[in-house]
DNA sequence: AATGAATGAGGATTCATTCAT
DNA sequence: GATGAATGAATCCTCATTCAT
């Protein structure tokens, strides 16, 4: 083939397909209770395909978590940056909702790996727990004085409260609006500008 | 054997072993990724026991989860009793967390099972979602008012919140002190109490 | 308990209920696909006490298999010594079509035993084939004269016909009526009729 | 590896591989009695290989079923045709006869199946029973003149005794010889000349 | 870049059998 | 006489992985 000329796309077609099938799929199962020749299936290549584009099964599970947090957490980031640190929180709980509607498959896997102790290192979903919870943090520390013992439990709790509560509304969808869960979920943030001093800029 | 010593007991001795082995494998990972061979070696019988005693697998795990969900339900149901229903409120969650702490393959199992759509009804945990939310609506009720809409919300909200984090801080002990992590639950409460109109007697 | 007063009959209650449910069961599956449970289950007594009254799977097999055969053959033998030889093979088959329907499983498991030669010994089902076409030939020569070398063929055809057909009988009775299979399988006797010489008495 | 020498062939061979072991295999014994590990090592493939080219034991049994079924009919729809039908049906016996000696597997399997009433319609081998017994009316009916309802009954015979029969001889080769037992089983036939009207063309 | 065939380790389940009571 | 609990070998099957093409 000429080099310089039509390709790119093509190269990576069964990758993508791959990694869509597999982000579909596990979306309602845990990563043992799906198994390759499903993803493969679902991809429409065969199972060989899988092993070629991505080396085992853990490395593609690994990469859709990875790929996740990065989207997520490049998102929540812009949106942190909001002057008004109310309206950044709720935007990010907003955000977060639509992700975890669009991606099931994410709060999912974060969900369980986040919960094994065993597992070897876990960079991807432990950093990103980290790193969400470091983000509401530091916009929480722009709204109220919160002692610094508290401030972890508080960021967990909303964090926690988000990806549960928008992982169950994603399968109960009728009892669950989206609009009243971020509301509720703001509740934790109402609490503390009732209780807590306000930051003083 | 000296006559009037422990005996007797040996009765459904290994069944009773099997569910504690099998809770304490499944509080790390999914059921999955436990197979019986782990189980009945955990519980130092043979794997037959296992069969001879429940039958099957998901026999042995929704029997686990039954009677976490029994035992979970009927505390909290005195402790929703308590005349402040505040003080309800904090101590449902306290106990929430101390039987997470104390049990985590229930939480485990019930976010992961409550996750799924497609396995068929699923009473034992669905029931679970919505005794608990039913539960703490009621005591919601008997201190603000709020609109019928917001209520499965705000429920579902402190339901997902205290689960997730309870499950987070039985893993990351140090960082999440349990104290700090109720306070941060109940944040949710204060705010209902800062924005709606309390509940008059 | 004094010796000679009431016993007898409630002795041998469940080995009687387990050897016919066994053969219930027996005469729509094979040996290995019935297990010990299946048929202490349809006796309505513990698995245990097959082994109590029987030792083992197979020992209970055999007894069926024995039992059946002597009841069988004690009937043949009887009809055989009809004068008419005709009309005792006439008879003969009849019988062995009630009985094949009767206790199907006997058909069932003397054809499969028939057929496997690595089994050690088996008396009773090789036994029985040889004692059944001895007493057909007995009858036939009395009917016919038949060479040496043609007499076990033609005996072994005419059982194999009435074992195979009225076992098949058992299951389509609609399409197969008994009594035209008998006049069916009493052509093989026609046949030699139509081309053989009579014995001479 | 010398050019254009074997090759190729390679592609399915497991699987035939695999479908002559088992065919050896179960000319002595019921399916249930055969296990697939005894079948893979058989073959000399590994047990994976079975589910990788069958999907189940259930479905390499059928397949075996259907493969001889197919098999058979061709040959004897072949040899119905002669113009004498008497040569005919002679031609089909023995060529039963030798088929059932080459693959005892599909007697046997026929046998247990025909006679299994719950097992799910199972066209093959009652496809089998009709289609041959269908085939061997129509030639009967060139020969003598039969009532409609005795068609069937003796053409069953005729199928049951020449299965029965000639699985019986590959086992006592030495007792059962094959030309003896050819003549016996159209002993049947020659019955029906004796006694019924020839069929005047 | 992709695949189909093959594998073997491991997983759930069944089952004949043993044994203390 | 009878049973229920327990067992471990064996069975069917799944699955992640490898590899020649």
């Amino acid at each position: 083939m000429l080099p310089g000329a039509r390709r790119r796309v093509r190269t990576t077609d069964s990758k993508e397909r791959l990694f869509e099938a597999a982000m579909e799929l596990l979306g309602s199962r845990s990563p043992e209770a799906v198994s390759v020749d499903q993803i493969a299936a679902a991809a429409g290549v065969s199972k060989g395909t899988v092993y070629y584009n991505f080396g085992s099964k853990d490395e593609l599970v690994s990469q859709i978590l990875e790929y996740g947090a990065g989207k997520l957490m490049h998102q929540l980031t812009q949106l942190a940056k909001d002057d008004d640190p109310y309206q950044a929180l709720k935007s990010m709980i907003e955000f977060a909702m639509e992700f975890v509607t669009g991606y099931p498959s994410f709060a999912q896997l974060w969900m369980q790996e986040q919960l094994q102790s065993d597992k070897s290192s876990d960079f991807a979903q432990t950093a990103l727990h980290r790193q969400v919870t470091a983000l509401l943090i530091k916009v929480l520390d722009r709204l109220v004085h919160l002692e610094e013992a508290e401030k972890l439990p508080v960021a967990s709790t909303i964090f926690g409260a988000a990806l549960f509560t928008a992982r169950m509304s994603s399968t109960r969808r009728d009892e669950l609006a989206h609009e009243q869960v971020v509301r509720a979920i703001l509740l934790t943030v109402d609490g503390l500008l009732a209780t807590r001093p306000r930051t003083t800029n």
